[in-house]
DNA sequence: TAGGCACCTGTTTTT
DNA sequence: CAGGTGCCTA
């Protein structure tokens, strides 16, 4: 690929956007309205500095606010700068503080890895340690409790209130009991973690800011690395992630900062716009450059956005101009109340789709600030039409059938008597009418029925007796503590049961992907809870916060996109209606946070007046909804619709003075009419997306395995082959990396090694363990003795490689590479399974695709493909020339091309055996 | 203008 | 469930 230019860089820019590609060094503030293309500018940016300042990619830190965000960063990044993407650090900043402390192992005592308590592993673990922690004297529902506890911690945390003066100074500033025992759980929590080695999100980045600020070595090693940082969503950042990013970027101070201080919408979680509005102040030798065209909106929404974000009192004044210019004025639609609402609004998108001004249900999107309290009424009416709709943000995972049916299978498998006859009649099990009629009849206990019992009672049908001693045979090993995890029992009852498989053949890919984040919930469980007790599982599922767990969605229908404005941000819509503009709604009654911190007791890093204005100040509260609802307007392409129930239910209410500050009157009028548009060119491109060389290799062995494991996210329990496969690989990475740092390897030192990775691992002891143990040991072993040899010839190991394919970036790492004697690479792959299992996942396919991408990565000829079987003890090789290539690129495309049409059939065959989602298969479940 | 009672309503979410 | 709003009364 041809390295893009100077002038291709700066091709089609205004030049305030070259300005911005182009500044050479210092602090840089880039004002970046909505539609003004800063994602591309940004990218570009980096682009320059390594194609044309001859910058090293390692020198570059470029960090954003959401995984997804990077993972878009780094696919358009590709494609400007090729392999070299690798290069770069694209994190967020919690993904650079967890790279920080992975650099550095042994300036912290948080070991490696890294444990870090995600949302629902520290939801588990206050929930774990509620005595503990001195809170089992909740107000209200556990939950809601633990909920507000939690945001309490973090943000002391990210204001970096320390603990021991927390305890000792709040009685003086505070005489609410539960604030007093909030602070005191607070100190107690930091002590858990610290003990138990776990590290929480703020953890993270707190942990980060003292080794720059404490450990001169490590500052000193990230300053000069990073010669560059560019910070996307700046205005997103909160108090301690602009002093991390201050001081990695401290000695040059090339820190460019990009964001839109009228978009700055969650300070309900600790952001400040303040970082974002002070840059100037801060670095007074700073360039700023604002980015005031709109590519995206009409001029009518552009004008209505800036009259309404005008109101704000602290932002930077700008000018917006419509480049893509006129188009139909903003609609307004009144209604009586909320109810009448959601029927106006269903009437007006299906005229919109009667009347051809839209092709596809999808180019509607309704935004609402809370789509879980609001949206009903409208989604109810756009089902009784007909018209499909997503609804993303409702919180109904739990009011799925079938999610309570497994959850109280679950449940009931460790504490029979919560079971309740009602329990049966679910789709999960989908029992026969009659059955369930029996067993609701029968007063004793089901646990203790065997087949013949089942019988006996009058259960006829073969399958619902055969099922429930499927059941029956599981209780007693969960009775016996035998089952070994929660996610154990999901499996089985999945498996049992053959919901999945039904699911997937009737097309039901919503029912899939709920049971599959119902699996991630569980898996969550027993990484915490090693009791893999269901009532303990059962008690976490009730101590979640009510309905704070979405129903997953699936994303490819044609389908009305009903979203939070939150959710909706960074987003374009042909169509946008913003739903609720009533007083009460948007903007919404100010509720102050459960537990709020004193500002006097803010350590020194903030300056006072912000930190006061951040957490108290109504006027900041109504900017803050101000921005949202911009935020909302700017989402607009075409037409911006806008929606003002006179009241919310019955009583009376106001129309959202917003709509006074965009010059508009709430009058009552009738249907409004609708304007033809020009969509073309509107139409979002499809996401082209990143994925790893293990992902592609499954599509291509069995398409529905590829959807489950990696499109749904199935957690499986884990079969105790990947254990060994686990330990030995980590066990082979080290030995190779001892190596290659030229220091000797003996079979001693593998066995070693192999049980510092194995132990970990191991929970149960069993004898299938202790084989597996002995397998691999033995196999280390043999390694070392048999292929010492080779060692001379190792160049690489875990070497990671990416590949910007034609339609997406393909991203991997190669066990071990080694140098051959006619100047070519040797790739090598290792494999526990015997060569029986071996055929079936395709390990040619593997290393050509390795191949294909790695000599592109590396620039250096690829000569041989290895793959080595270690319970075989031998390799197999394969040449790799210009036609293979041409082949595994088409064969690529193709596998591209059908993830990219959704395409996902089983593909059964002889790897099946190996298969761990085949109890899940249509296609293996129907021949059994 | 103050006080009391009845009635209504009910954030946002990423790491 | 709990806190706020609005209406009514004194």
């Amino acid at each position: 690929m041809a390295a893009p230019s100077r002038q291709s860089l700066l091709e089609g820019l205004t030049p305030e956007q070259q300005a911005v590609v182009t500044h050479e060094r210092g602090p840089l503030l880039v004002i970046a309205g909505p539609g003004a293309g800063k994602t591309e500018v940004m990218l570009r940016r980096a682009a320059y500095l390594v194609l044309e300042r001859r910058i090293e990619p390692e020198a570059i830190l470029l960090t954003t606010f959401t995984r997804k965000a990077t993972e878009e960063l780094r696919v358009r990044l590709a494609s400007l700068l090729g392999p070299q993407v690798e290069r770069l650090l694209i994190a967020t900043i919690h993904g650079f503080c967890q790279w920080l402390l992975e650099q550095f192992p042994d300036r912290h005592p948080f070991g490696q890895p890294l444990r870090i308590l995600d949302e629902h592993l520290q939801h588990l673990f206050v929930f774990a340690h509620v005595e503990a922690l001195g809170l089992n004297q909740p107000r209200g529902r556990l939950g809601e409790y633990i909920a507000d506890v939690i945001a309490a911690f973090n943000a002391y945390s990210e204001d970096l209130v320390d603990p021991e003066a927390l305890v000792v100074h709040l009685p003086s500033k505070s005489d609410d009991p539960e604030a007093l025992a909030v602070a005191a759980a607070y100190c107690r929590y930091r002590r858990l973690l610290d003990e138990s080695g776990w590290l929480d999100f703020p953890g993270l980045q707190r942990e980060a800011y003292r080794l720059l600020r404490e450990d001169d070595e490590v500052r000193a090693t990230v300053q000069s690395r990073f010669q560059h940082v560019i910070v996307d969503e700046h205005q997103d950042t909160n108090i301690l992630q602009d002093l991390i990013l201050g001081i990695v970027a401290a000695p040059e101070m090339n820190l460019c900062v990009v964001g839109d201080d009228d978009q700055s919408i969650y300070r309900f979680r600790g952001a400040t716009v303040a970082n974002f509005l002070r840059f100037p102040e801060l670095y007074p030798q700073a360039r700023r450059i604002e980015l005031s065209h709109n590519f995206r909106s009409r001029r009518p929404i552009v004008q209505v956005a800036s009259r309404l974000i005008a109101h704000n009192p602290l932002r930077y004044a700008k000018t917006i101009e419509a480049v893509r210019g006129d188009g139909p004025e903003v609609l307004l639609v009144t209604s009586d109340d909320v109810d009448d609402e959601g029927e106006r609004l269903a009437a007006l998108i299906a005229t919109l789709r009667a009347e051809g001004a839209i092709e596809r249900w999808s180019d509607v999107a309704v935004l609402y600030r809370s789509v879980r309290y609001y949206a009903q009424p409208l989604l109810a009416a756009l089902a009784a039409r007909g018209i499909p709709a997503v609804a993303t943000g409702n919180g109904g995972f739990f009011d799925r059938p079938d999610i309570q049916q497994l959850r109280d299978l679950i449940v009931a498998l460790g504490w029979p008597s919560s079971w309740r006859p009602d329990h049966f009649a679910g789709p999960v099990l989908a029992l026969t009418p009659e059955t369930v009629d029996r067993l609701a009849a029968f007063a004793g206990n089901i646990w203790e029925l065997d087949e013949r019992g089942l019988e006996a009672l009058g259960i006829t049908d073969e399958r619902d007796r055969s099922l429930l001693a499927g059941l029956v045979a599981l209780r007693r090993r969960v009775k016996a503590r035998q089952h070994g995890s929660i996610l154990v029992l999901i499996d089985e009852i999945l498996a049992r049961s053959g919901y999945v498989a039904r699911c997937i053949e009737r097309g039901d890919t919503r029912a899939v992907l709920n049971l599959a984040q119902f699996s991630r919930l569980a898996a969550d469980f027993d990484r915490q809870e090693r009791s893999a007790a269901p009532f303990r599982f059962g008690e976490f599922l009730r101590s979640l916060p009510e309905r704070s767990l979405d129903e997953v969605e699936p994303e490819d229908e044609d389908a009305v996109q009903v979203m939070t404005i939150h959710q909706a941000k960074g987003r374009e819509f042909p169509v946008v209606i913003l739903a609720s503009l009533v007083e009460g709604r948007l903007p919404g009654r100010e509720r102050p946070a459960r537990f709020r911190i004193p500002p006097e007791l803010l350590p020194q890093v903030t300056p006072p007046e912000i930190a006061a204005r951040r957490l108290t100040d109504p006027e900041e509260a109504l900017s803050d909804q101000r921005r949202l609802a911009y935020v909302a307007l700017t989402r607009a392409r075409d037409l911006l619709v806008l929606s003002a129930p006179a009241r919310i239910r019955r009583q009376r209410s106001r129309p959202s003075r917003f709509l006074d500050e965009m010059g508009l009157t709430a009058e009552r009028t009738s249907a409004p009419p609708v304007p033809r548009l020009s969509l073309a060119g509107t139409r979002d491109r499809t996401r082209r997306r990143e994925l790893g060389t293990s992902a592609i290799v499954t599509y291509a062995t069995c398409p529905l395995r590829f959807y489950l494991l990696y499109e749904a996210g199935f957690e499986l329990p884990a079969w105790p082959t990947v254990q060994l496969g686990n330990a030995i690989h980590l066990t082979l990475a080290a030995l190779h990396r001892r190596v290659l740092a030229g220091q000797p390897v003996d079979e001693e030192f593998a066995a070693d090694l192999f049980d510092r990775y194995w132990q970990p691992l191991s929970r149960h002891a069993s004898a299938r363990l202790e084989g597996l143990y002995e397998t691999g040991r033995t196999a280390v072993i043999r390694y070392v003795t048999n292929w010492h040899r080779t060692f001379e010839r190792i160049v690489g190991v875990e070497q990671q490689f990416c590949y910007p394919a034609p339609h997406g970036l393909v991203t991997g790492r190669i066990d071990l590479v080694r140098a051959c004697p006619d100047a070519t690479l040797e790739l090598v792959d290792f494999k526990t399974r015997a060569t029986a299992g071996i055929a079936l996942i395709r390990p040619d396919f593997q290393l050509r695709l390795y191949a294909a991408a790695f000599e592109q990565a590396v620039q250096r000829p690829v000569g041989r493909l290895t793959v080595h079987l270690l319970a075989d003890d031998r390799e197999e090789s394969w040449g790799w020339s210009d036609e293979e290539r041409a082949r595994i690129q088409a064969e690529l495309a193709a596998i591209w091309d059908g993830i990219a049409a959704r395409n996902f059939p089983p593909h059964p065959g002889t790897h099946c055996v190996a298969c761990e989602v085949a109890a899940f298969c249509p296609a293996m479940t129907k021949g059994a």
